[in-house]
DNA sequence: GCCCAGGTATAAA
DNA sequence: TTTATACATGGG
């Protein structure tokens, strides 16, 4: 990003210079899954930290947090380092329709999660929808997550590979609650390395993820992309696929190129937002 | 009641 | 290697 000025305000801080981020469909898009909003404003919890993100005017605005810490924690999580203008513009020519998916919702972002976070939602993901997703990952926190007084962190894995599935019942993730607890020990106990998965060929990436028991390669994807910024990683679940078949018939994930997981987001918001093109 | 939800494991063809 | 079915839960 270019030239953004941080300023001190009495809640926290206010940033101008951003471009190309709208919140709610950077935080509400179904990446994360620990964001609420109510009048504009978006509350959530990353990296054990919670704070309340806004636009007042067309200057960015993050309460509850400190420019030091925005420096380490907010300005990456919300990936505000990458010229995704310069990206929509290299996009864009691959397909007309990704022209239109581009324009449609230019304020996306990737955001960097937590690997662990990410890879633990999207288990919870499976067969499931946004809402209850939603529920069951505050369960999650609430029940097993640090206490922080207004506000749970996300249990980390090792706090989650001491418990059974039985355990989890609480949380009413059925039967994904086994996948949680064998991928919660699986990466507890080093036997996959999710911060290798950074570094690994993108094939080798997801074989290590698929070590774990209930993630296939969409989970695998979803976690390469969203935990590990892994933006080559193309996530194709039912919806994607029927609209590849209808938007892209003459192509496949490979055709999109180092950028295609972001090409994917714009493709998957536009595609929700009309869904009469399958029609 | 029935259907589906940002899938995957398992068994069978 | 490809295709069918169960899986837990809850909202529409």
């Amino acid at each position: 990003m270019r030239s953004i000025e941080l300023l001190k305000t009495n809640f926290g801080i206010k940033i101008k210079g951003i471009t190309d981020l709208d919140l709610a469909q950077t935080l509400d898009c179904g990446q994360s899954f620990r964001w609420v909003e109510n009048n504009g404003k978006f509350t959530g919890v990353a990296f054990k930290r919670q704070v309340d993100i806004y636009f007042d005017n067309d200057a960015l605005c993050i309460d509850n947090t400190t420019p030091e810490e925005f420096e380490k924690i907010w300005r990456k999580y919300l990936d505000l380092d990458l010229d995704y203008g310069k990206i929509r513009e290299d996009i864009k020519k691959l397909h007309p329709v990704l022209e239109e998916a581009c324009a449609y919702a230019p304020g996306i972002r990737i955001l960097r999660q937590e690997p662990w976070e990410a890879l633990c939602t999207f288990i919870i993901s499976q067969n499931n929808n946004i809402k209850r997703i939603k529920g069951i990952v505050e369960r999650l926190c609430g029940s097993f997550g640090d206490n922080m007084g207004n506000y749970f962190t996300f249990p980390d894995a090792e706090k989650l590979s001491e418990l059974s599935p039985e355990d989890l019942a609480p949380i009413r993730a059925g039967f994904r609650n086994k996948y949680i607890i064998d991928a919660a020990v699986k990466v507890a106990g080093g036997e996959v390395d999710l911060e290798k998965c950074r570094t690994l060929s993108y094939d080798d990436a997801r074989a290590e993820l698929m070590k774990i028991k209930g993630v296939g390669i969409k989970v695998a994807d979803c976690t390469l992309l969203f935990g590990l910024h892994r933006v080559e990683a193309f996530p194709v679940d039912v919806w994607m696929k029927r609209a590849m078949e209808k938007l892209f018939p003459d192509m496949t994930a490979d055709d999109f190129g180092e950028y295609a997981g972001i090409a994917q987001q714009y493709i998957f918001h536009y595609s929700r937002m009309h869904p009469d093109i399958f029609e």
